[in-house]
DNA sequence: GGTTTGACCCTAA
DNA sequence: ATTAGGGCCAAAC
């Protein structure tokens, strides 16, 4: 799976393989591209994401399964909207999102 | 080319 | 259990 890629490619090219009504943690998406400890990068990857993009970035979060977004471009509430419309159920704690992961978790590789 | 930043994660106090 | 700190990787300054 293009490996050849730049790693912002290959982070999107994960992300847009995580199918609907599903969810992926950071540390997951950067384990499959590259090293297991570049979560971070893959935060950097998709803060960077261009426009018109077609990469499901709501399906993407850490790995307690909370939103801890902070980009204005992408509010919270906008991912936890999408993450409904997809049929996900997103629970509101304290104004943070969070998702259950042992259920919506996506398993590619690992099952 | 060293320093800073960031949509993170893990360990220790 | 909750909070604080350091560490990791890749890009922008």
């Amino acid at each position: 799976m293009a490996e050849g890629k730049n790693f912002y490619a290959r982070v999107y090219d994960v992300v847009k393989k995580v199918p609907a009504g599903r969810v992926a943690t950071y540390s997951q998406i950067a384990t499959i591209v590259s090293s297991p400890r570049a979560a971070r990068a893959v935060g950097w990857a998709l803060r960077a994401l261009p426009q018109g993009h077609d990469v499901p970035w709501q399906r993407v979060i850490n790995s307690r399964g909370m939103i801890s977004i902070q980009n204005l471009r992408a509010p919270k509430m906008l991912q936890m909207r999408m993450l409904r419309e997809e049929g996900v159920d997103v629970m509101t704690v304290d104004g943070n999102y969070f998702v259950d992961l042992e259920k919506y978790l996506w398993r590619s590789y690992s099952r």
